[in-house]
DNA sequence: CTTTGCTCATTAGCTAAGCTAATTAGTGTG
DNA sequence: CACACTAATTAGCTTAGCTAATGAGCAAAG
């Protein structure tokens, strides 16, 4: 392939342009009354962890503290997270997904990424595999 | 590899929760003064295709036209931009790239996206190569 | 040649999602 | 016990998206 001919900086910024796009389509298709992004990864985060501080979700979900107190607002008023004092910190709160925070992440595929996945059934396995290791990849790189 | 035997439902969720991170992680990124992503892939739509009206732009970077011609409002601010009237349409509005703009995408690698092509040139050619497919990949997928 | 209806852009106003700075509450140590 | 540190929150800002409503211009039908 001609990758080694294509210097960093510009598939840098095709890549970022790519994903900027493939972001604006995917969030246009979100149906009403489901979680946004941010908030689905956030609960899945929790549910992955089991039970994590706010600033332990935060770092994960690399976010600043504020930012994640009004995400987890959302979820909390929804019913999908709840909290608990900390044992032994009074400062820290100790965040866990409900039944029925669990219940959603398990069925969200009914009606949740849908769309997309409609899109990647159409792909060729090839491709598909292609994607399955980008996102592996993309990942390492958000956590760098 | 395994890719067949993972649904596309857990595929899609797996693609779209790395791509929100890294999202975030890169808009982190941004040194101050530089065009925002969303800026930046207006302004390179709009060089690549010479002239395009503000509806043409937002319906290529698949965006309400309210949307776009408030990005065309800063991007116009700072000069990366110009319109000039329609010749025979009095309604539309012709947008082009100006020479500054011309000038701040063709160095932008300067300072823009520096972190990204970091992160990438660290990579194995493999592993750039994936990435450059699946950018085309999502790119089709956004257009669809 | 005017009215009527359509289209393009803009304005107005909303929401989500991020940030920093400042505040509050709690811990722990000298 | 006072003082410094830490965790979470509050307050206030920015960016980026949306829909609904408005205004301006075009085109076609009477």
């Amino acid at each position: 392939m001609a990758t080694d001919r294509m210097p960093t900086i510009q598939l840098a910024t095709l890549l970022r342009d790519a994903i900027t796009r493939f972001n604006r389509r995917v969030r246009q298709t979100r149906p009403m009354g489901e979680l946004t992004a941010t908030q689905c990864s956030a609960l899945t985060s929790l549910e992955l962890a089991g039970q994590l501080t706010l600033g332990e979700l935060a770092e994960v979900e690399r976010v600043q503290p504020p930012t994640m107190t009004r995400i987890v607002a959302k979820l909390e008023e929804r019913g999908l997270v709840q909290r608990q004092p900390h044992p032994t910190d009074g400062r820290q709160v100790i965040l866990s997904a409900t039944d029925a925070g669990r219940a959603i992440l398990a069925q969200r595929g009914q009606a949740r990424d849908e769309w997309l996945a409609q899109r990647l059934a159409e792909l060729s396995p090839e491709e598909r595999d292609t994607l399955r290791q980008a996102a592996e990849i993309l990942q390492r790189i958000a956590q760098s």
